[in-house]
RNA sequence: GGGGUAGUAGCUCAGUUUGGUUAGAGCGCCGGCCUGUCACGCCGGAGGCCGCGAGUUCGAGUCUCGUCUAUCCCGCCA
């Protein structure tokens, strides 16, 4: 019996005649007399009536009918009676009467409800290790759908737009100033490794060399770093490279790819261009380079207030260069100790010395441990300057600007829970805060390894009008480097590259101080490509996991990957990693240092 | 590597504050009844290494220490 319909198919006009459908049950009411299955695939449900008295055959097989067995089942589309219409399914004013049908699997209990609700509350790590129970949930075959829906719009875009897709090698050469990445034990290149690529990064630059022109590539990307909610080992980037291009016309396309995704996927018109802002606005007023702007509570700069103040703490650090920065949490007086506790631990841990603060309670004079150094022409500054009024709680930091202003933009985003969970503060799920972050510094300093390193990679053009700082003070140098964020989530990043072999030279030899024979190695044959022809050229990878997720609401990106990782690395269902024999490691030349096989 | 949260029936949880009889509920599961349900209903039943290991105690699901797993965060993510 082959089907017919879908199990979301079947409509008021199907009435009369004959339907097969194919499917799992989804639930059973045995009523006795009658019986109703309501049968699911992936398409939707069809409520099936069964009839004992129909035929003794039937009624025979019965007690069979067991959810998540799954059936064929051929009968007649009939019209439900007026009371009996069912308006929560879409096939809920029909149904099919039973004649035959016939068991294609049994199934055993399952470990856990296979409903949208019931679902969502069971633990994670059961329904990773049933991951394929827990993708029939019809929310989750939607998430797969709705990926799938992006991937093409994506493709079809790119298409449009003249972009050939290309596949890059994964097996690569480990590349150990990035992320840490996996290693892949050659066999026939004893003592050998690859790695596994973090990103396409280096082929794609070879692509435009190549005069390919424009290339993309749904890339597959590995980085051994811890998990996060929105990280996986493994994760897919909208990958793409042009040349003969400016920052421009990087953000022109991009942009029309979000609107063409929003608009495809939720029906949301999004207002172009994204506006842009700078890496030095964004983290003066916001403390991050990826702020999320859908709440205030913005940084204030407190510089012009306590210069030449007598509170040596603040003066001290401005004398030196630093900042002295501030941040009203409105309404949050009511802070408890245990969260001040939090707030403070986390600054340290941040680098911060203390967290000072100034509680403007309800009913009371203001309380702090810092008020007592303000002069009275200082608190009415700040008064002003900061909008101070009562229930609420201020927060200092003095440090190296930098510092300051990204340890109280944490402390603004941990402020905002708090307020979340007081209900006085909302964030509106319709708003869509799309904008692009530029101007980044090119290079930052790393005091552990006591010199430059690259902000975003080595191959990142600086802006043309700082490329004298090149030679003259590099910490200045600003780089064609553009990232995207969307609610404070970092969508995806990129830049105009270096085509020049002599700039590439410069950066890799002068400003990051690598040694000669490293750049020869990890980076010659780049430098050298360079030396035939090289167009101008740059690329973006967009994150398509935190893509997909935000398009699906959901709160990680395991949500939106069939089968995702576990914090640790490890797959549930198929028990990755594991053990590998003796044989297997002396074949690949290497031996194990682990003596006793770790549990599980 | 560090900090927080969680772990009790197949699932979701209560019980832990103040140690004390036989560890409970809802859903699911098994059996019976029921001809219009769609969270069907009614009756009955089975089901527990209280994550694991030590310790304190006459006595531990409950207190202490350790450990494992998951998750959130910091570090890390050119």
């Amino acid at each position: 019996m082959k089907r017919t319909h879908h199990c979301g198919e079947l409509r008021r006009s199907d009435i009369g005649s004959t339907a097969i459908l194919n499917g799992w049950i989804d639930s059973v009411r045995d009523h006795g007399g009658v019986l109703f299955v309501d049968l699911r695939d992936r398409e939707g449900v069809t409520q099936v009536v069964f009839n004992p008295h129909r035929s003794d055959a039937i009624s025979q097989t019965l007690h069979q009918l067991k959810p998540e067995s799954v059936i064929v089942v051929k009968g007649s589309v009939t019209e439900r009676e007026n009371d009996a219409i069912n308006p929560r399914l879409a096939t809920g004013e029909v149904e099919v009467h039973a004649e035959s049908w016939t068991m294609l699997n049994t199934s055993q209990t399952p470990p856990f409800p296979i409903e949208d609700l019931k679902g969502d509350r069971v633990n994670e790590d059961l329904r990773l290790t049933y991951r394929y129970l827990d993708l029939r949930r019809p929310k989750n075959l939607a998430v797969l759908k709705r990926r799938h829906r992006a991937c093409k719009i994506i493709r079809d875009y790119m298409d449009e737009e003249g972009f050939i897709e290309v596949e890059t090698p994964m097996l690569f050469k480990s590349t150990p100033e990035g992320a840490r990445e996996y290693l892949v034990p050659s066999r026939v290149n004893p003592g050998e490794f690859y790695a596994l690529a973090q990103s396409p990064q280096q082929f794609k630059q070879m692509l435009m060399v190549a005069g390919v022109e424009r290339y993309f590539q749904l890339a597959r990307c590995f980085r051994d770093e811890d998990g996060r909610a929105d990280r996986q080992p493994e994760f897919t980037q909208v990958d793409l490279e042009m040349s003969f291009i400016d920052r421009e016309d990087m953000y022109a396309l991009i942009e029309g790819m979000m609107q063409r995704l929003w608009k495809g996927l939720l029906d949301v018109d999004l207002d172009l261009p994204f506006e842009r802002l700078s890496y030095e606005d964004a983290m003066n007023n916001y403390g991050s380079d990826r702020p999320d702007r859908r709440f205030g509570l913005k940084l204030a700069d407190l510089n012009d207030i306590f210069k030449g103040s007598h509170f040596n703490v603040f003066n001290r650090v401005i004398e030196s260069g630093g900042h002295v920065k501030a941040i009203n949490a409105k309404g949050l007086s009511d802070i408890t100790e245990g969260e001040l506790k939090y707030l403070t631990d986390m600054a340290t841990a941040m680098g911060a010395k203390g967290l000072a603060f100034i509680r403007a309670r309800k009913n009371g004079p203001w309380k702090s441990p810092i008020l007592k150094f303000f002069s009275d022409a200082e608190i009415a500054a700040l008064r002003e300057r900061m909008e101070i009024e009562e229930g609420d709680l201020v927060f200092f930091m003095a440090a190296g600007w930098e510092r300051a202003c990204s340890i109280l933009g944490k402390v603004r985003l941990e402020a905002a829970e708090l307020l979340r969970k007081r209900g006085k503060l909302a964030i509106d799920p319709s708003v869509w805060d799309f904008f692009w972050v530029i101007e980044f510094p090119l290079m930052v300093f790393d005091d552990e390894a006591d010199r430059f390193v690259s902000a975003h990679h080595p191959f990142t053009a600086p802006l043309v009008e700082d490329r004298h700082l090149l030679d003259e003070d590099p910490k200045l140098a600003r780089g064609q480097h553009y990232d995207l964020v969307l609610n404070g989530m970092e969508l995806g990043g990129g830049s105009i590259r270096i085509h020049q072999p002599d700039l590439q030279q410069k950066v890799f030899e002068e400003v990051l101080q690598l040694p000669k024979e490293v750049i020869e190695d990890r980076f010659g044959y780049m430098v050298n490509a360079f030396r035939y022809g090289a167009p101008p050229h740059g690329g973006i990878a967009l994150g398509l996991d935190r893509i997909v997720g935000l398009l699906c609401g959901t709160g990680s990106i395991r949500d939106v990957i069939a089968f995702p990782k576990t914090q640790r690395g490890q797959c549930l269902m198929s028990s990755s990693p594991g053990p590998v024999t003796e044989k297997q490691l002396r074949d690949l030349h290497i031996r194990s240092r682990v003596v006793e096989k770790p549990r599980r």
